[in-house]
DNA sequence: CGACAGCTGTCGGGAACCTGTCGATCGGCT
DNA sequence: AGCCGATCGACAGGTTCCCGACAGCTGTCG
């Protein structure tokens, strides 16, 4: 968690009143090293919050009883200035965005894709964590992402991708040289209920490999199949 | 910190009787890079002043108790010379003419935009160095802006800006080469507690590149899209 | 006090772009 | 050789973005 400027893990409190979802976003901070707790109301979430101490909160706004801005409001009252990442339905709050983002908190629309959730998360908590932040550039051979500046290099040349493309690229990045499934991919790039089982992955990874090929000096591919498994993003020799 | 002649954070004290709105001013600020405390009321100012020596204060004209004035006046007699940039409500027009004879350094209407505020206090500390003042001029290629004389200037021509397009520029400016999101730009840019749509942003950019166009050189964009995402400048090369 | 001018935000049409489905083809593995 | 997963061109529908037109507001000037 060096990353962070942190020697220990992450403290996550997800608030939501549907626990699947809840589960979701705390299962997969937990296997991203983190320690997480989940609430389904805003009294447990005050609660929690008071006792856990986490250094960041997920929390929906729609919430039973107190809402999620009552939930924040009593948070900062009683002092805590942890930073939160807002979750809205798309019909609700969705385009009164103001607000959401201001003071370095940040928001995301429901059904999201959980590496978004995972990466706000991560942006938040590098800002956060005050002037010594530094950007978060990716990188595997000639190859570097930087999550900041949406700039994505091969070698010499940029190349320009579609948000999909983008998603997906990062997430073989971050697990690199590991390797994944094409359900993986789906799982942790595309929303949360997305239907489409169908080759997406494929597509896209396809798409990817063609913008790489146009901005290749060398020739190698990056990106390898893995037959029967997956993908995963290498440098050629290794 | 270095802009500022210092090495050391910035030490900010915001007095407001408005939790949410001291909090908001306090996290914006550290987001920065700043140190902040909030009081909320005038005695708690006055510890707060005593303990933390800040290098600066904003200040709300509204307090129980003990008033903005009252904390100035005690904060002087006790021989600090901290500057004060003061906070006051948009009908108190009386105030405003008062804020600025009374020993403020500068002075906002609420609701005010995050973005100006912090640019105020910028300023203030600034002036407040001394003869260390420097000015403050953002450049990103041909295009530059002078903080203090509000001149903008791309190569040889100058450009007449309203205050919107001024202040739009300005964020993506101080950001770049941050990608910056529609919500963030609206967040930062326009006053707390404006309910917009996030299509005002597209719109100012628009007018922006218009005008951008009309006194370029080299026809190269310097505000560019990221799509689905938002907007940054930066120079066509890198 | 009325006319005017500049600024700001809303609306909406149209263009550009992105995404997923289908299906033909390819290529590795047994 | 034959199977089966992988690749990728083409297309249609949907989304995002851009910007012209217009209306409300505010401050200014005669």
């Amino acid at each position: 968690m060096t990353q962070y400027g942190r020697v220990e893990k992450v403290r996550l409190l997800v608030v939501d009143d549907d626990p699947p979802i809840a589960d979701l976003v705390a299962t997969v901070a937990r296997y991203e090293g983190w320690d997480a707790v989940t609430a389904n109301t805003g009294e447990e979430a005050l609660r929690l919050a008071g006792e856990f101490h986490p250094d960041i909160v997920v929390l929906d706004l729609m919430l039973p009883g107190v809402d999620g801005f009552g939930v924040l409001d009593r948070l900062r009252r009683s002092g805590t200035m942890v930073p939160v990442v807002f979750l809205t339905a798309r019909d609700g709050v969705a385009d009164r965005v103001a607000g959401l983002t201001r003071g370095g908190d940040d928001y995301l629309v429901k059904p999201f894709a959980v590496e978004e959730l995972m990466a706000r998360l991560r942006t938040v908590l590098r800002r956060s964590a005050g002037p010594n932040f530094q950007r978060s550039v990716l990188r595997v051979g000639d190859l570097s992402m930087d999550e900041d500046t949406h700039e994505v290099r091969h070698g010499e040349k940029r190349l320009t991708l579609t948000p999909t493309e983008y998603e997906v690229l990062r997430f073989l990045l971050r697990k690199s040289p590991t390797v994944m499934t094409k359900a993986q991919i789906l799982d942790h790039v595309w929303e949360y209920g997305f239907g489409g089982r169908s080759n997406v992955v494929e597509l896209v990874v396809s798409r990817l490999r063609r913008k790489l090929d146009e901005t290749s000096d060398t020739g190698a591919p990056l990106i390898h199949t893995v037959r029967g498994f997956g993908y995963v993003v290498r440098q050629a020799g290794e």
